[in-house]
DNA sequence: AAATATAATACAATCGATTGTACCAATAAT
DNA sequence: ATTATTGGTACAATCGATTGTATTATATTT
């Protein structure tokens, strides 16, 4: 029941508690005979190391804190695996929170994973952060930060993951124009959030590109949940006139579209062609199936994990508010496809 | 950049280290007039608790462990984000991991677990976890483990969290008889893992109850993925005459044989009706969209992780192989409405 | 064999917070 | 005024592992 310490097993072999601790790890200072002496007898009375006390020692935590708006959204899922995946095979444990989009949860969160001494912090921000003091209070406690996907800008000395969102915009709403668009609705989120403000961007320059007008009262700012694209298809039909196609910044708004139009007898692509973002499991197997922006969350998860541990072994050069940025991919599906 | 210690509070008020620490977890053996002193130094100097400390003294670490087989399949992130959620409120930090169907790995992390302290373990198991002694280690250690979904028998001194699986593979499968099925295909994973084996038993006492044979021809055993579905589907139709009904014991086969069986122009559910297991949020999007038996996640989480939450406050008369069994929910969609 | 170098181990401080006991003051009781 | 009581602090040990330094035992050199 009671744990053994390295106490115990030096008093067992009648030797010193550090040279113990020595053998255990390894280290050069033991003898290889001490070494299987104290790893015999380890075994013998069912020692685990206590990682609090090591911890506390070494001062870290060997523990990286993740935060996402919520876990059981697919693409945080994805983010997480591939993050648990890398952190694993380098030896670390991985503490998530979500802050179910309130900031103040956020901030507590935070609070609580440097009270923990966590190694380091990856975070996808909710819609609602504005105010980042807690967040620049982690690089300022030498707690070393890599956003991903949802992201705030102004901080140094952070990494980022993100996705090329206005480029995802762009090509999402190049595909539309394409495919024979001159009305294009723009589903979206508060701007001031980034990554929306960077696909609303790229919407904004695709028009530009091929000369349609940039009309205002064709976006729409929502929370981007189903029950908003419904309701906004629902307001786009009968309210204006000649919409031949919507670009949504997420898939959730898209396929609340897609519902709507379904059930009042509007074609899809015919009359109006759509295409989402973000890529859902569900986008693929509706029908029609949705057009989409791929963002791959193991991967996005995987190298903002691996920016931490680059900077755990390389030291500053890495962490300076460097970014990866990863080119996102038009997943082309039955809603957009004209011809 | 350095962290303040308690003992720099104490030491710029010229008060004991104890004191201070008795102050900020407000001990009602220090004077309110101390405490605010203390508390406004331990402001100005920003000081946040060392939790590493913290939990050595104690030898807790307020944190609680989760495995799963992967966190990006829907059901576990839904019971991850409800675990969370509890565990939150508590003030209970969470480490996720995933064994992806790893034995080895699930090993490994247990111990890992235990290494760090866990409280508690929540877990549910790999397909392949036979051998169960790190599970055995657990409580032996004094660390309480509490299943949900995935279990194994046969170890006392823990908490279980089910779904009534035999319930619902009964009610899948009368479900079908309902509906005017007479020869019912059943496929399923290893009858080793409990789930399984418990679906298995429904689909069986269902026919029985009916005076339908059970034949084990009808029965097959697979990984149960999407393509599982879809080559088996295939097999169905080649290489059997008269099969009208298909339950499987998830719903990725379920999709998978769907596929198949629309590509193969099989009425569905004229021809062959078909009942899945889980929910997945795909399923009520695909056309037709699927007949399945649902396990809320997150209440499933919730409930786990409170077992664990009880077994704290209440001491042993909660985790004895107590078992919380969640009825089944059943989710009549059009893949098996015939009437 | 003596002197030096080196390998192996022991000693002791430390990480930061917690907590039982001891102490001193101020108040209450006699 | 003296003793008993108790509220408020200080002292010191402790949790278990790590690590710089000191010490002893062994090996090497002269």
């Amino acid at each position: 029941m009671k744990k053994a310490t390295i106490h115990e097993i030096a008093k067992a072999l009648n030797i010193d508690s550090s040279t113990v601790s020595r053998a255990l790890n390894d280290s050069d200072r033991v003898r290889a005979k001490t070494k299987k002496r104290v790893l015999d007898k380890a075994r013998e009375l069912g020692y685990t190391r206590n990682l609090l006390a090591s911890n506390l020692r070494r001062n870290k935590s060997n523990t990286i804190g993740v935060v996402v708006p919520r876990i059981s959204r697919y693409f945080f899922s994805s983010t997480i695996a591939g993050i648990e995946e890398m952190a694993y095979q380098a030896g670390y444990n991985v503490i998530i929170c979500q802050s179910l989009e309130e900031v103040l949860r956020e901030q507590k969160i935070i609070r609580n994973l440097m009270a923990n001494r966590v190694v380091g912090i990856l975070i996808s921000v909710t819609m609602q952060t504005r105010d980042t003091a807690h967040l620049t209070e982690c690089f300022e406690n030498g707690t070393p930060l890599v956003f991903f996907d949802r992201h705030v800008t102004g901080i140094k000395q952070t990494g980022k993951v993100l996705l090329d969102d206005v480029r995802g915009g762009f090509e999402a709403t190049e595909h539309l124009i394409h495919q024979g668009c001159k009305k294009i609705v723009h589903f979206t989120a508060p701007l001031e959030v980034e990554i929306y403000k960077n696909r609303h961007e790229g919407y904004r320059s695709a028009l530009a590109k091929y000369d349609l007008p940039y009309d205002e009262n064709l976006v729409f700012v929502s929370t981007l949940l189903k029950e908003d694209g419904y309701r906004l298809a629902g307001k786009i039909v009968e309210e204006l006139d000649g919409v031949d196609g919507i670009f949504s910044a997420n898939d959730f708004a898209a396929l609340g579209a897609l519902n709507y139009l379904k059930k009042s007898g509007i074609r899809v692509p015919g009359d109006i062609a759509i295409v989402g973002f973000s890529n859902e499991p569900t986008s693929a197997v509706i029908e029609p199936s949705l057009t989409t922006v791929d963002q791959s969350g193991t991967e996005i998860g995987r190298l903002a994990c691996n920016l931490l541990l680059d900077y755990f072994e390389n030291g500053n050069t890495l962490i300076n508010d460097k970014t990866i940025m990863i080119p996102p991919k038009l997943i082309v599906r039955e809603s957009s496809k004209r011809y």
